[in-house]
RNA sequence: UGGGGAGUCGCCAAGUGGUAAGGCAACGGGUUUUGAUCCCGUCAUUCGUAGGUUCGAUCCCUACCUCCUCAGCCA
């Protein structure tokens, strides 16, 4: 399960237009990139877009790709969102550079760097209260004023930012700032804190350290130190360049990389804002991070979407600066490709109909493929018996018009199987179709009958044979393309009352040993994969419904 | 009303002074014991708008319009 559906040379887009051009150049002879997450939730589509650029980039171009967390912010992050995010990479299919880097790892470097901006006089220790801070730093359109604390001596800066670290001082008592521009028409170079006090416990430094160091003064640094050639990151940081840079360009470091910015990936009907998503979770409109309806790579992956499928959905929409909301049909279309290809066909039964063969006697069962192209993916026997399972959908007593199944008096296809005529259907008290009476073409087992053609074909199942399974049918997670398209309004409220249903049907034998995270094509329904969690080998099968297969049918009725 | 970005087919997305790639979707047809797959075909005289430069502009210039983004001691 790990080779692409297709091997096309990749886009070209922006990024690789530069890598080209600093390959060609000379100015580096090899790349490096670096995934960066923070360990505060789990990995969205989002962020699968970005480590199949960053991870797929180091691997086009022969160079590596580091796996960093952005551990900078303690009282959100925890051991088990890194270990979930160290999962979800691998599983994508990618492999990082040496060991997982961690920002926590530089601390003492960066307190350093810190050190040598105060001495230069490029940063002051400064105890405006944040409100007052706001009221300093001015609007989009006025100039911010310069901080009393900005003329502080350095070696009272120095004192200072000692004691900080020192632990003297109470949370958020004052911070240390980098000496910019409170006038600069950027609001990141209005002096930004660059240090904060914060008594937090931090996942792998404990209690050690009580001041910790902010995004744009960590990132830059920690690419320097890996020896990062591109720096890629989402369009919302476009702005904090030039603070990428000053830093790097203030302090004694002899690697300087570049960041480049790519727009975010948004896909129609969910979310990918990870606080939005750990709202889901929290007042659990969802079971889980892994939750199947979850734009998370765990959900996707529970929900059965493959590793490959993702990445080859990740080529599809892209990279680029203009802003962007996909399709989910790009993402199916992805999806349904790569398991075309790999997932055997079993039948399987949502919603019964029983059929009585009234001529069964002398009628015999036939093996079939598990895969119409694949005969490596073996057969099996499929089962045939007097009384049988259809889909309730397979039959109309008045059909409309373009009708291809079964109908009284109609014949169709078993497949796998005989023709099969309805002769009668049985209805309960209230006319409720409950049964249908039906004869078979004993001369029709692997070969069409003489003299007319049979338009249709549905599956079925022999009730003795088939196994009961839960089935979970899963839909869109909310009613709206841009569930958060207005800022303010509560997304909650476009939620999808319908986004999970959950069947008892009915499968065949030959899926009863499955092991968890097996696909499957029921045929005519969709694909299915046995569920991570619930499903059990042999014992309580439990299917989740990976997406539909194409329906040119129900389409042309709608 | 300040700064930084973006506007090419329904959704993505190449291209870049020489006359609009590709994918998805859609539509038409063929094959088919999955109304699936597969195969064949169709699908932007036009690149936000208006001017200008040029033999020639999506690409260069000017103005305008629209959208996104920035005022955390979050990342």
């Amino acid at each position: 399960m790990s080779s692409a559906p297709t091997s096309t040379s990749p886009a070209s887009n922006f990024i690789r237009t530069i890598i080209d051009n600093d390959l060609a150049s000379g100015k580096h002879r090899a790349i490096q990139t670096r995934f960066p997450p923070e360990p505060n939730g789990y990995l969205h589509v989002g962020h699968a877009k970005s480590i199949c650029l960053n991870f797929g980039l180091a691997a086009d171009y022969h160079g590596l790709c580091n796996l960093r967390f952005d551990d900078t912010n303690p009282e959100k992050e925890s051991q088990e969102y890194a270990l979930a995010i160290q999962e979800d990479v691998r599983w994508l299919g990618f492999e990082w550079s040496g060991e997982v880097r961690w920002a926590s790892d530089y601390f003492d470097a960066l307190y350093a760097f810190a050190v040598e901006l105060i001495q230069k006089g490029l940063a002051y220790v400064d105890d405006l209260s944040p409100e007052k801070m706001r009221e300093y730093r001015g609007t989009l359109t006025q100039a911010g004023k310069n901080s009393p604390s900005r003329e502080r001596t350095v070696a009272a800066n120095l004192d200072l930012f000692a004691r900080m670290k020192g632990g003297e001082f109470a949370d958020g008592a004052m911070v240390l700032r980098a000496k910019i521009d409170m006038s600069s028409s950027n609001m990141n170079l209005r002096d930004p804190a660059i240090y904060r006090i914060r008594r937090a416990h931090h996942i792998r430094t404990g209690d050690k350290w009580c001041i910790y160091p902010m995004y744009d003064y960590t990132h830059c640094i920690s690419d320097a130190l890996e020896g990062i050639t591109h720096s890629i990151c989402t369009l919302e940081f476009e702005d904090h360049r030039p603070l990428y840079d000053w830093v790097l360009d203030n302090i004694t470091i002899p690697c300087h990389p570049r960041q480049y910015e790519f727009s975010r990936l948004e896909l129609h009907y969910t979310i990918t804002s990870k606080r939005k998503l750990l709202q889901l979770v929290n007042e659990q409109k969802v079971t889980g991070w892994d939750d199947p309806r979850m734009p998370t790579i765990s959900g996707m992956r529970r929900r059965g979407y493959t590793a490959a499928g993702i990445r080859e959905f990740a080529k599809r929409v892209g990279v680029a600066k203009s802003e962007n909301s996909v399709d989910m049909a790009i993402m199916e279309g992805a999806i349904r490709e790569d398991l075309e290809l790999r997932a055997p066909r079993v039948m399987a039964i949502i919603n019964p109909l029983k059929v009585t063969i009234t001529n069964f006697d002398g009628a015999l069962t036939r093996e079939a493929d598990f895969h119409p192209n694949l005969p490596e993916l073996g057969k099996r026997e499929v089962a045939f018996a007097s009384e049988l399972f259809i889909e309730a959908d397979d039959f109309a007593e008045v059909p409309p018009a373009g009708w291809k199944r079964l109908t009284l008096g109609g014949e169709i296809r078993l497949r796998h199987s005989y023709v099969m005529r309805c002769d009668e259907a049985v209805k309960d008290a209230d006319g409720k179709i409950i049964e249908l009476k039906c004869s078979i073409d004993h001369a029709t087992l692997g070969k069409n009958p003489e003299g007319r053609k049979v338009k249709g074909v549905i599956h079925f199942l022999s009730c003795a044979h088939a196994l009961p399974a839960e089935i979970r049918l899963y839909d869109r997670l909310f009613t709206v393309a841009q569930p958060d398209a207005d800022k303010d309004g509560d997304f909650c409220k476009y939620l999808n009352a319908d986004s999970l249903q959950v069947v008892q049907g009915w499968v065949e034998a030959a899926v009863k040993d499955a092991a968890p995270e097996t696909h499957y094509q029921f045929e005519r329904l969709g694909y299915f994969v046995t569920d991570r969690r619930d499903h059990q080998a042999g014992g309580k099968l439990v299917f989740n419904r990976t997406v539909t297969l194409k329906d040119s049918w129900t389409k042309e009725q709608a």
